[in-house]
DNA sequence: TAGATATTTAGACAATTATCTAATTACTGT
DNA sequence: ACAGTAATTAGATAATTGTCTAAATATCTA
């Protein structure tokens, strides 16, 4: 939970969620759409990998990276709880 | 959206939002359910207060915080739509 | 008005983060 | 084996963040 709040908490890197969205992208894909450098958006990548929201997987030299929407569930699951907001006669 | 993201990253912050489903508090309640101090529960509040999660109202020398969870829309519309993955063949 | 309580602001500090360049590792094709 | 391409790792740096104590502000009540 907390290294997926801390994986969507920068833009770049739900950017490159939304990216994910559309289709599989290898690293050098995904770095030639940002202005940054290959080793930061590499480091995006690890970050998300470790919130389990990508998934990584080498094909030759190239890396191709793909988007688990599953581990999501928790974090709506979360929000929605909180949404669902308590009142004084409860439900 | 940044500020929202920005506001949930933090486990002490989020754990004030769930407080706060329960019922509404003033700022020195809040800060007896944790160890830190109380400054820093009050910067917490302030973040939560900018991404507009909670509202604060002056009540006398008291100040009472409660949940915004309308806020959130915008962030669960996000994630569904992330969840709600392009395939190949389109719609 | 003075003293007590509630809360925030100010300023400092250590930890974390996003970024960069340079170097390294891994694979490809000749 | 070598040169070229893809990607990551290493190490440095500036900015941001979470925390603290001390001080300031605001309110209440005797």
């Amino acid at each position: 939970m907390d290294k997926l709040f801390k994986a969507l908490n920068d833009p770049t890197r739900r950017e490159i969620l939304v990216l994910l969205r559309k289709k599989d992208m290898n690293a050098g894909e995904i770095a030639d759409q940002f202005k940054i450098s290959k080793p930061s958006i590499s480091h995006h990548l690890d970050l998300l990998k470790q919130a389990d929201l990508v998934l990584a997987e080498k094909n030759g030299q190239f890396v191709n990276y793909s988007l688990n929407t599953s581990v999501l569930d928790e974090c709506l699951a979360w929000l929605v709880e909180l949404k669902n907001k308590k009142n004084k006669s409860g439900t």
